[in-house]
DNA sequence: TGGCTCATGTAAGCCGTTACATGATTTT
DNA sequence: AAAATCATGTAACGGCTTACATGAGCCA
């Protein structure tokens, strides 16, 4: 039975991609899944190695131990195995896993009956997250171009979608903000 | 030494929150759970029993068998503790949790010199992912009106960001349709 | 009577983060 | 000389999903 795209694990894929996009090392991946991938998909360096010796197993990679210096250092590279594997999970139909972790919104859930005040504060809260997050996304590519699939493309993905949140946050506590100045209001005429 | 928002776990969160929204057994919370916050909190059984059970030792919640018959059936209830820890959490300010997983954007990430149908194929599959939800969230609630923060606030904060992916979608698919009919020009020339 | 819903739970396993440990090289 | 960066790894723990196990009540 072959490798198939099915039995790569979630951080499999990161380092099988990553690998095909010229990067080497454990740590080479893990800056870069830092700066890209992990507005969308993280990886620590505890999966990260232990990954790489897995894989190495299964045939999926192959590793050359390349010291700079008297620095221990093992540079990876695709086997064909794995780049055909790496393809499979690119062509794959299996529904593609989306999970979504937003305490913020839990909290909002949960905000019936609060201080407007407060809540306020939490929607404030996450319109700065949102924006510190579109802050180093521009950092990273401050002149799009390339209209290809790829980067740029998730790129312009997360670009567009921290942008509407910030919006929507906005518009969020303007309507916050009236609630606000209509209660005080009502307590001053009473 | 008191339990503050800070000891609370990610799924103790959900079943304060809904216990206090009224709901009872492990059992319906799961089921509330599952047309509600699992868009951007979910939860499963292996994980609400044993909380239930955790949070009753630590005195947040009181428990009571009430069966339906002769079937076993134990309602929860927020103490005044649990009631304390919730607000506290929902007022706290430390930094709430953010995550994604999206493999689709994954994917799209790794997709530089991939086939273009192919790359098609992987954003069709998401704007039906994507219109998929937008269904299920008009199912919960098709005449929103509550202006106050709470469930619907959510569910209006689902509603658009998933309406916007979808919009995405289509000009991605648009622009790849055109590269896909360039490039069969560009073969038939030749 | 058969299937669905109500209801509770456990066990195995996967996946992941954090913190720790170590040490060389490069930059300031 | 110190601090940052390069580089690799492990251990402990937390959290979650899936599958399994069990059984009563309700409806067609």
């Amino acid at each position: 039975m072959e490798a198939s795209a099915q039995d790569l694990t979630p951080t499999g894929r990161v380092i099988l991609g990553m690998l095909r996009l010229g990067k080497r090392t454990g740590y080479e991946i893990k800056q870069i899944v830092d700066v890209s991938t992990r507005f969308f998909w993280a990886a620590s360096y505890g999966q990260i190695y232990p990954e790489l010796k897995r894989l190495e197993e299964r045939g999926l990679v192959g590793s050359r131990s390349e010291p700079t210096g008297g620095r221990a250092r093992t540079e990876y590279r695709l086997t064909a195995t794995g780049e055909r594997a790496l393809d499979d999970w690119l062509a794959s139909e299996a529904e593609p896993a989306h999970e979504v972790r937003d305490e913020a919104m839990l909290k909002l859930f949960f905000s019936e009956g609060r201080d407007t005040e407060e809540v306020l504060e939490t929607v404030r809260a996450l319109r700065r997250k949102h924006e510190s997050v579109v802050a180093r996304l521009r950092e990273i590519h401050p002149e799009p171009v390339d209209p290809d699939p790829g980067p740029y493309l998730t790129l312009e993905y997360g670009l567009g979608l921290h942008d509407w949140a910030i919006e929507w946050c906005k518009r969020t506590e303007r309507r916050l903000e009236r609630r606000l100045a209509r209660s005080a209001r009502e307590k001053a005429r009473v």
